[in-house]
DNA sequence: ATTATCTATAGATCTATAGATAATGC
DNA sequence: ATTATCTATAGATCTATAGATAATGC
């Protein structure tokens, strides 16, 4: 029941943040009470720093996963898109999930340094490495790792962000939406092989 | 008044969503008790219905007076990411409130249909031909403008959402805020004509 | 004995309204 | 008279805890 209470609030936070939630509602969906909830993780804000804390390191593991070194810099780019956009259609809540929080909740930021930043410096190494390399050698156009990341996760993210507007304002079903999806990945990879691609 | 509750309801609502503001909050912060606002607005939901449409058609129009026809292609989409960009530094709140009201609020739909898409086939229907004869005498690579417009709102809004990520991760002041901006300004321009330009 | 689960409830909000009082417009 | 503002309060949550009862492990 204790893993149940946990399985069950971190859907409902997922779904609809920190404060969508009552321990009334994740009670309800785990088919006890509500005390029970505090019998086993004492505050509801405990609750939640734990199942952020978890949200967060299984997306840590998820994204850094993606950079394996065998492959060109072009397949290597494609695959961090590819991996990235996978990722975010199993978890499409969780872009605006962490946005929210991490602007609603002040001490957040102390979980998310520990469990994030120490993983993301060897990647950015990584990558730096290989993006110096290529510059130099005249295969891609001058651009900073920093923008080159940021570019990939806002071609990326973006249209998860934005699908709840877009159901609503193009109302499509579950196929189109699919298609939308598939149709921004190639896009994205394009937009980022453009930008890089010295000819 | 009346006129000073309905202000402060918006920047409270921008800046905290609709959940996150009680009428206590918009009480005192506006100097009165708080039933005085619900004299003048009745309920809550009101209050925030008139403050969403209020929000929504200031920014259609901001948005629909960025796309005048003299210039050529190349500078209007520069001038469409200028004014959106610039659109963004002064309600850097706005995109997020967007996304979430959005996405929590279900009836909030009708009034983006009713205020926002009266407005936007002209502009895209305008944008649509430019395209189309670019495309067909080669100066600009296949695209649609589902794409083309997805791409330069996907490069310039991000920067603002993940603001808050970055500002706990990266802790910076407000001078670097500026330059980190202006830089994705500069570096979404760049994306945007690379991945437009047939070379 | 200890751990898990429940019932009941205190105390904090928060929305909305009723009814009293003050301010304003004719 | 009408409109603006206030005080007070009902009724709905919601969090957290105390204390009772059931289930489990030795």
């Amino acid at each position: 029941m204790e893993r149940l209470i946990l399985s069950v609030a971190k859907d409902l936070f997922l779904e609809k943040g920190f404060s969508g939630v009552s321990t009334t509602d994740i009670a309800a969906k785990a088919g006890c009470n509500q005390a029970l909830v505090h019998y086993y993780f004492r505050t509801k804000s405990n609750l939640f720093k734990i199942v952020f804390k978890d949200v967060l390191s299984q997306l840590k593991e998820k994204i850094f996963t993606s950079y394996n070194s065998k492959a060109s810099f072009e397949e290597k780019i494609t695959e961090i898109i590819d991996v990235h956009f996978s990722m975010l259609q199993e978890n499409p809540y969780l872009p605006m999930f962490l946005m929210n929080e991490i602007s609603n909740n002040k001490d957040i930021s102390l979980i998310i340094q520990e469990v994030f930043l120490s993983s993301i410096y060897p990647v950015m190494d990584s990558l730096q490495k290989d993006l110096q390399t290529e510059i130099a050698e005249g295969r891609v156009r001058e651009i900073s790792v920093f923008n080159l990341l940021l570019d990939i996760v806002s071609l990326n993210l973006f249209i998860f962000i934005a699908e709840p507007v877009m159901k609503n304002i193009l109302g499509y079903n579950e196929k189109e939406r699919q298609e939308v999806i598939e149709e921004r990945k190639n896009e994205a990879k394009k937009v980022i092989l453009l930008r890089l691609k010295a000819n």
